[in-house]
DNA sequence: ATCATAAAGGATAAAAGTATCCTTTATTAT
DNA sequence: ATAATAAAGGATACTTTTATCCTTTATGAT
């Protein structure tokens, strides 16, 4: 349903919303860590992450990741859209250039209800709602140590 | 949502079921046509899903893949399995390899609801229903000429 | 000013997914 | 029996995804 990236970046996000919370910039080796990614690959999908807007980041000392005021009407769906694209919203499922109403492929009148449960799945909890259900353990980015 | 082998192979299932109907038997590089993929590729998915008994298949002259009576109850969940495996349906949707109603990924109760209608829209028309629908025109395996 | 820190960016590599081609095996028609 | 046909199987190649490492740029602390 996601790439192994995307994993990475949804959990990665939910990470800095949580360290937002409490003010706390945080460095991509530390989210690797958090969210058991490689983080020098964690570092790259941090980068475009930042080009999307979808978090900010600062560097030098005191640096790092972080999210503020004009990031939050940001959705998983942002993030999703930022690293695999549309493909999971737009498109024929079944790869057809030509597919529509008229000229529908097998699965298109199905595929729809499909695709408004995934944007419900990735809109309909804010971010920082994500991140304050990881912050009192109610859900976990990584298996407990 | 499905890798590409999938689409191909989804199609091509189809559409051996849509010749199947009329009786006939069909070569690979028929398929490949018929649902514009590549033929020698598509003949590699078709080996797959003859191993795991999805269609069945002839070797020589008035040979080809078909499908009878003892592939009547496969339905698209079964191609989707044979090609991409179960990672659409089981197992955490973020790649955690403990995730669990007791310890949940920030998606893991919203993916059940997704995860019923992605198992509704393969499981819910037999793959006799998808062929006729192609067989009489209300549905598409590839654009139009 | 200098140094330490951390993100950004570039180059490269390993692995998985997609694709092609050629040989072998099974079956049918002659 | 022989030749033709079509799937099965093996080897190989190309592309994309995943991953690592090293250099450059920006910033803060001393």
């Amino acid at each position: 349903m996601f790439s192994k990236t995307c994993q990475y970046a949804i959990k990665a996000v939910i990470y800095i919303h949580k360290q937002s919370l409490e003010g706390k910039k945080v460095g991509a080796k530390e989210i690797g860590q958090e969210i058991d990614a490689p983080d020098a690959f964690t570092a790259k999908i941090l980068q475009v992450l930042v080009r999307q807007h979808v978090v900010g980041s600062f560097k030098g000392p005191t640096g790092g990741f972080y999210v503020d005021k004009s990031h939050e009407f940001k959705t998983l769906k942002d993030v999703v859209l930022a690293i695999d694209g549309d493909q999971l919203f737009q498109g024929c499922s079944l790869g057809l250039n030509q597919c529509s109403e008229q000229n529908p492929c097998p699965l298109h009148f199905e595929i729809v209800k499909v695709r408004s449960n995934i944007h419900y799945m990735l809109t309909s909890k804010s971010l920082k709602q994500l991140a304050e259900e990881v912050g009192d353990g109610s859900t976990v980015l990584a298996r407990l140590a």
